[in-house]
DNA sequence: CTGTTAGCGCTTTCAA
DNA sequence: TTGAAAGCGCTAACAG
């Protein structure tokens, strides 16, 4: 494979010169410049960007970092980057945390492969990002909360939202509201439970008595454990769960059963993706912003890399979005 | 930031007894190692990664590049291609080829920053591609074709799938089918607009004054043109859209001027996206495998970069999946 | 305007 | 078992 060496080569010129006519410095005369561009093209010269990113010490890549690549994430928080950062001029690359810290983006996050990076996911030790963090590599956390000088966390309030979808189906009649999510919840989890169980305590009703926790945060669990309170015999009336997926995975599970929701139980998720206005009933949810998250996330990244001064920590409200899968009781 | 110099250096020993023991080399005595660990640790030495690729001129990484970070493409795609990479362990990254050939894309398709790359976008020039590809970078396109030694195309039959489509509807009585696309279509809706014909004209039915195509192949386009054909009056009873995302929005239009779907008129998809089956209607669509797809395209790679003999083309069948949406006529 | 040269940080012969 | 040294391909002073 050519180098610029070649190219200097079959053009008659130092390397320097040839650096410079590729890189389109006007320190370098036309004609000259011209002669370097077509041996360039002829010898099919491609520049190694390992050795000039090294060469200048910056990459102008901004590495996101999620916990899968094959979704399900958020199309509009990753719009929201990309737009900031494409808007700077830099470039935007994907990873996954499959894997924990043998993945993918321990690769990014810690071998200087990028000028930053934003991170997505909770499969990543918060050691693992203090860690590399440093002036110049700031790193953004979304969705959980890392201690340290050179990271900053935006964070969802995700104990007000889920208070406020417990108090709005209790405003509604709703007296036995069961809660269904996974098991190993990070913090996000749980403080959608502490949210549901505050308002429920707050109301004087029963809420451990209520909790349905294991397994994975995804549909197929969210049906197995549906299925599961379906079983016991006694149905609450409404039933909160963890997240979105949860929660159409479930729907899946009442309908299997003729279990008619809303009308014989009330059903809300929480995060409001995509699915949620599609699926049938259309699903009442808590939505949080998610374009502007991602559009801060970038954001800080370039005031960091800057040496600006920035908070260290981001909450969004959160909004409940009534759609059809709750109704009153009368 | 720390380097491996002074990681040697605080622990007493040449550089290269550090990289030795850095990357856990059995030539250097536990001893020294010790010592060594212990003062990467100490300096919060951080490999770079960049300098260490450069040097071994190898990445370990393959780059999937899409039209659009933020979607939507094929999950399960994705995870037929993460599935392979990571079994061969190899890392993946993701980019966006939003911008063209200003992109993110051409960064890694141009500037060895990767061993290969899966290239499912169609806004990258032919040109670029075939001039990337070498025995070193092999590169695979899906749903495109690139002529070229060391690229190798994967697709799908279009025209098959939608010559099966337009016949499934015509078997069912259908005689008015128009069809919804988009402009500038590329190889693979060029295809499938054929099929539509062909499966008309076999029949003797007029495809030619059904057309309706200009935009994007979106949602939005979708339902645009597809109240623009409400607009002039006379409805077909069938209407085969460019991909579901267009079909999508059309069902989101007819169901605003209160056209029942499918008492009133059918609607067929193409892709079988997610969301086909979530909709209501649930959407009758062509199949695509998708999964297969993606872990075939990095098979290749890794037989390409092994220096196999590969074969250049490969086409998948696609399959009629019928859903809610359509309805025989009677 | 062009060439010489010193590295960027790392790996890997080759010698000791 | 360890160290010295060459060099991956490129950029950017600096000198001419």
């Amino acid at each position: 494979m050519a180098t610029i060496k070649d190219v200097a080569k079959l053009a008659g010129v130092s390397i320097s010169t040839a650096s410079y006519a590729l890189n389109n410095s006007p320190k370098v005369s036309g004609k000259t410049k011209k002669k370097i561009l077509e041996a360039a093209r002829h010898l099919n010269y491609q520049k190694n960007g390992l050795a000039s990113d090294l060469k200048r010490s910056s990459t102008r890549t901004i590495a996101l970092i999620v916990t899968d690549l094959a979704g399900p994430f958020y199309a509009e928080l990753v719009k929201g980057v990309q737009d900031v950062t494409l808007s700077k001029g830099y470039d935007l690359l994907a990873c996954s945390s499959a894997g924990g810290e043998a993945s993918t983006a321990i690769k990014f996050l810690t071998e200087k492969r990028v000028d930053g990076a934003i991170v997505l996911a909770h499969n990543i030790a918060a050691e693992t990002i203090e860690l590399s963090a440093r002036p110049a590599f700031p790193v953004v956390v979304l969705d959980r909360k890392v201690d340290s000088d050179h990271v900053v966390s935006i964070e969802v309030d995700n104990e007000q939202g889920s208070y406020q979808a417990a108090g709005r189906l209790i405003d509604l009649g709703h007296r036995e509201i069961a809660y269904i999510g996974g098991r190993a919840m990070g913090e996000v989890h749980g403080k959608r439970l502490d949210g549901y169980a505050r308002a429920l305590r707050e109301h004087g009703l029963d809420a451990e008595r209520r909790l349905h926790q294991s397994g994975h945060f995804d549909r197929d669990n969210g049906y197995r454990l549906t299925k599961m309170v379906i079983a016991q015999g006694h149905l609450p009336t409404a039933v909160m769960y963890a997240n979105d997926e949860m929660a159409i995975g479930g729907i899946a599970a009442f309908k299997e059963q003729r279990i008619g929701v809303p009308e014989q139980v009330s059903v809300v998720g929480f995060d409001d993706i995509e699915l949620a206005q599609y699926v049938r009933p259309a699903l009442s949810t808590v939505l949080q912003p998610k374009y502007e998250r991602g559009a801060l996330a970038a954001h800080l990244i370039f005031q960091l890399l800057e040496g600006q001064e920035v908070e260290r920590h981001y909450q969004f409200p959160t909004q409940f979005v009534s759609r059809d899968s709750v109704r009153a009781l009368t």
